[in-house]
DNA sequence: CTGAAAGCGCTAACAT
DNA sequence: ATGTTAGCGCTTTCAG
C-alpha cells in the first residue's frame, strides 16, 4: 500500500500537518524542515492522494468525456485534443465509450457522477439521453457538446462551422463553372452543411441542388441526361461511395463528375484517391471543448463555438467538362 | 455542491450509518426504511461519491490507460475495447495522450498514482520510461503492455502473434508460387513480422527475402532484373507505398507485383485500393488487456497473450505472372 | 516555527 | 432495528 504523509510524519518524529505543508512549499514552515521532508518523502516513494485531498477540497481535478463512438477516426484527434488540453491544465480524463444504448448511457453519466468529474464533455448520444444531460448540465455538472451533435440543445457546443463548410464547397464548385449540383448523404443526418451549401447555389440563381438520400437515389440521378456535373458528399466516405458509383456508370472523376468530401479522412490524401474534401480542425475542436468546459466549471459564461473548416483542393474536382 | 449521506440523514432524523446501510440494502436494516432511505435519495438526487467510499477501502476503481500515438486509428478499437470491458466490470478509465518526451510521460504515470489508479495499461512509450515502469510493476500498480511494446520486458503484453502474422503471409505467397520476396519496413521499427516471414520461406527452401528499410531500397529492389515478385509490407500504409512504387515503375498489382499489409485499417478494404492484409484482433487486445491487468489487480499470475492475425484476401496478390 | 485537531463522505465495528 | 464512533489521507485553522 502506498506511503502516506502520517507515515512521513512517524518517521520522522514530525505532525502530519507540518509534513503536509511542507511538501506544498507553504512559507511558514523552515527551509530546512522543507528539504528534509521533501528528501524523506522521496526516499519513502511518497506520491500525493487525490482522495485525500479531494475530498478536501470538494475538487475532483478530473473531467469526464463521453463518445458514443471511438470507430470513426474522426474522433482520436479530438480525444488527443482533450486528453492534452486536459492534462496540461492539471486535470484527468476520465473516458467512456457506452454502447449505444439509452439505459447504459445514463449508466456511464452516473458512473461519473459518482467519480465527481467537474464537467463532461460528449460526443453523441442517444436522443433520450439529453434530458438527463440538460438537467445535469443546469444543476451541476457542466457539460460541453463536442464535435457534432445529437439534437439541438441549450448546451453549448464545439463544433466545425458546418454552415460555412457548405458554402465554401458550393464557392468551389460555382468557380469551377458548374451548375448543376447535388448533395450526398446517405446517413440523413441533419446539419448545416447542406443548408450553407443550397444557400449558396441559389443566391446565385443557380438551380437548387439535388439532394440524394441512398445508394439508388444517386445512382438514378447521375445517370439522367440532365444529371448533376458536382456532388457534395456529407462525409469522406460517403464522398468515396460517390466516386464508386460514378466509376460504375462510367463517369470519370474529375473529368466529368466534381466530388468534395469532409472530414479529410487519412486516406483521402492517398493518391490513388486524391479527394478534395473539407478539413475540420479535430485537435482544436477537442482543445476547445476543454477550454470551454474549465471557463464554464469555473462559472464563467461561454458561447458555443463555431471553427471553419478548411478546402484541401486535391483531384477530385475541375472545372466542369474537365 | 452534491447531496450527502449526512444531508439525507439529517433530513430523515437518521443516522449516517443507518442511511449508508440502507443505501446498500444491508440485511439488518429494516425494509420500510430502506424504501423511505432509497426513496429520499432519489428525491435529494444523492449521487454516492466514490472519493469516501475509495478513502476507506483503499480501491479507486480506476484503472489508467496510456496512449502515445493515438492518431493511428489502430487504436481506436483497441481504446472501445478497453472502455467497454473496464466498465462491465466498475472501473474508470483515465485516459493520457501524453506527447512523446521522456519527462511528459513520467509526469503523467506520477498523475495516474495520485489519483491512485489500480493499474495502468500502456501503449507505447519512450525507451527512457521503461526503467520508471518495471518499477512500477514490480512493488505497486501492475502494468500491461497493449499492442505494441517500445520494447521487450519482464512486463506481460496483450499483443498480435507476430511471428504467426509473418508465417501467414509468407504461406500465401508460396502457395500462389512466388519465389523472389522482400519485406518492407521504412520504420525500422523492430517486430517478429520480419522472423515468422523469413523463417518460413528459408525452411520451403526458397531464396531469403530482401529486406528494404526505405524508400530509395524498394525503389531500387523493384527496379532490378531478378526483382522480387511479392512483398509483404510492416503495415497497410508501407503497403500503400509499395503499391505507388509499383505503379511509378510501371509494375502491376498484383498481376507484376503481389503485397500483403497488417492492420486492416479501413481504408484497405476500398475498391480503389482493395489491399490483402493481415487483420488485427484490435477489439479483442483491449478487452483482453483490461482482463488481465483486473487479474494482476487482484493477485493473480497472468501470461504475455498472443491474438493471432487474420489474413484476409483481396485483390492485392495473385499467383505469381498473374 | 511546529503541533494538535477538526472535518471532507463514507463504511464497518461496536453499542444501544 | 438503529445509533455512535473511529478512521481512511489530506488540508487548514488555531494553539502553543
Amino acid at each position: 500500500m502506498p506511503v502516506t504523509i502520517k507515515m512521513i510524519a512517524k518517521e520522522m518524529r514530525l505532525a502530519v500537518g507540518t509534513v503536509s505543508q511542507g511538501l506544498r512549499n507553504d512559507p511558514r514552515i523552515a527551509e530546512a524542515t522543507k528539504r528534509r521532508v521533501v528528501q524523506t518523502a522521496h526516499e519513502m516513494g511518497y506520491v500525493l492522494s487525490d482522495f485525500g485531498r479531494a475530498l478536501k477540497s470538494g475538487k475532483s481535478n478530473i473531467i469526464g468525456y463521453f463518445l458514443i463512438d471511438i470507430t470513426k477516426s474522426f474522433y482520436a484527434d479530438i480525444m488527443k485534443g482533450i486528453a492534452r488540453e486536459a492534462t496540461s491544465n492539471n486535470y484527468g480524463v476520465l473516458f467512456s465509450a457506452p454502447l449505444q444504448e439509452y439505459a447504459n448511457e445514463i449508466a456511464q453519466i452516473k458512473y461519473f457522477e459518482q467519480k465527481r468529474v467537474e464537467g463532461i464533455i460528449i460526443s453523441g448520444c442517444e436522443p433520450e439521453t439529453w434530458e438527463y444531460l440538460e438537467r445535469l448540465n443546469k444543476n451541476g455538472i457542466p457539460v460541453i457538446v463536442c464535435g457534432d451533435y445529437t439534437k439541438k440543445s441549450n448546451i453549448e457546443e464545439v463544433v466545425t462551422d458546418d454552415f460555412t463548410g457548405g458554402q465554401i464547397a458550393a464557392e468551389h464548385f460555382i468557380n469551377l463553372g458548374h451548375q448543376k449540383m447535388a448533395y450526398y448523404n446517405p446517413e440523413k443526418k441533419f446539419n448545416y452543411r447542406l443548408n450553407g451549401f443550397t444557400d449558396t447555389v441559389i443566391n446565385t440563381k443557380l438551380p437548387s441542388p439535388v439532394v440524394c438520400d441512398s445508394k439508388d437515389g444517386l445512382k438514378k440521378s447521375l445517370s439522367q441526361a440532365n444529371r448533376p456535373t458536382a456532388i457534395f458528399a456529407y462525409k469522406d466516405l460517403d464522398a468515396l461511395e460517390v466516386m464508386e458509383i460514378a466509376n460504375s456508370i462510367g463517369l470519370k472523376v474529375p473529368e466529368e463528375l466534381s466530388v468534395i468530401g469532409y472530414d479529410d479522412d487519412v486516406y483521402s490524401a492517398f493518391k490513388s484517391i486524391n479527394l478534395t474534401t473539407l478539413r475540420q480542425q479535430k485537435n482544436e475542436i477537442g482543445k476547445l471543448s476543454v477550454v470551454n468546459l474549465l471557463k464554464k466549471i469555473n462559472g464563467e459564461k461561454i458561447k458555443t463555438t463555431l471553427l471553419k473548416p478548411e478546402l484541401i483542393i486535391r483531384g477530385s474536382t475541375s472545372r466542369k467538362g474537365g
